[in-house]
DNA sequence: GGATGTGAAGTCGTTCACAGCT
DNA sequence: AGCTGTGAACGACTTCACATCC
């Protein structure tokens, strides 16, 4: 909308777009503040960078890719990551050398492929926050707890096992199996 | 469990493996079925049968692959695909020659890669039921019309734009930038 | 005896409806 | 006059608690 140039919007167009109800809209704004105007709606500007203030995206994430297998080498070419504010400034692997040629022929600019035993010393020095474990599952759980050591607090496992990490670290789970399951389940019953 | 060769699971085994409570894994399994044997739990095996049943995976789905990027060719090897009850029986592209040597070059029996114009003449011909696309985003939604012409009524997107299909068509999203921006949320706020 | 299946109670989230601002 | 912010009403899901059955 803002690139539309359209100045104000309102909970009812919002809610509209989202496909929810506009109470819903309110209230859930609401809970974080005070964002909009009595009698004129949300101003486009000020609502997007409260909204991305609020989800924490008013800055960089630094993160990093640990396993450079197929999916890894795809997430390294990920270009949507620059729209949003995250960049993998460190790619780690357990044989560097081994997948370094395979990786720099398709990227550009590749990020370097660090031993993973250098995950640690290059947190601290990159400021990691985030990493993403595209190993194999046999050894995501292990690497997840090198992420811990390495005080890397947020994790995004594209690994198809359940990982565990102490209070104050999170894991997502990219599961697509799961949304396939619930394709199938959908597609069964008509 | 089965694995382990554990005959029977109670409600309460089962809820502390899912973090959830004992009552709603009763309630949730009753929805579909009285499954149970009071005084004594669920047999391990018949439980797992009759879940499969009920999510659909007691058949194997067969799924075409669209777009053989990065993104694409990594899961085309996706062996854990395998393990569940769908196979990628068929992949297409816009310059199928252009993609088979290097994807043939990493896959040991690569599924051929046919040009996307020949879709809905092999959906019919392999009963195609689920497609999962990958190509660049502009081309998503092209893509999802070409498949709902096609009758593929099952569609896993992993292109970060929002695709719409007409009702009796299915979409599940893989938008791990959201995920991401979940973890920037909790992250931010200690 | 012991664990399921399930009404009843409780809790949480959503929607309504309107007071309060601009 | 119009749209937000929000208490109150509503609805849905979760948990309790126990009758039921192996």
């Amino acid at each position: 909308m803002e690139e539309k140039g359209e100045k104000v919007v309102s909970s009812a167009q919002l809610a509209n777009k989202c496909m929810v109800n506009a109470a819903q809209v309110r209230k859930d704004l609401a809970y974080f503040g005070e964002f909009g105007i009595r009698g004129v709606g949300y101003y486009v500007k000020d609502l997007l960078s409260d909204i991305k203030r609020i989800l924490g995206l008013n800055k960089e994430w630094k993160m990093a890719l640990i396993g450079v297998g197929n999916l890894g080498s795809a997430l390294l070419s990920y270009k949507d990551f620059l729209k949003q504010n995250y960049k993998i400034v460190a790619a780690f692997d357990i044989d560097p050398p081994k997948v370094i040629g395979r990786v720099s022929e398709k990227l550009g600019k590749p990020v370097e492929i660090l031993h993973i035993n250098r995950i640690k010393e290059v947190a601290k020095e990159r400021k990691l926050e985030i990493a993403l474990i595209t190993t194999p599952p046999s050894e995501a759980q292990g690497v997840a707890n090198l992420l811990v050591d390495a005080e890397i607090r947020g994790i995004l496992n594209f690994a198809p096992v359940q990982i565990t990490v102490p209070d104050g670290f999170m894991v997502k789970d990219v599961f697509f199996t799961t949304l396939l399951d619930n394709l199938a389940y959908l597609l069964s019953n008509q």
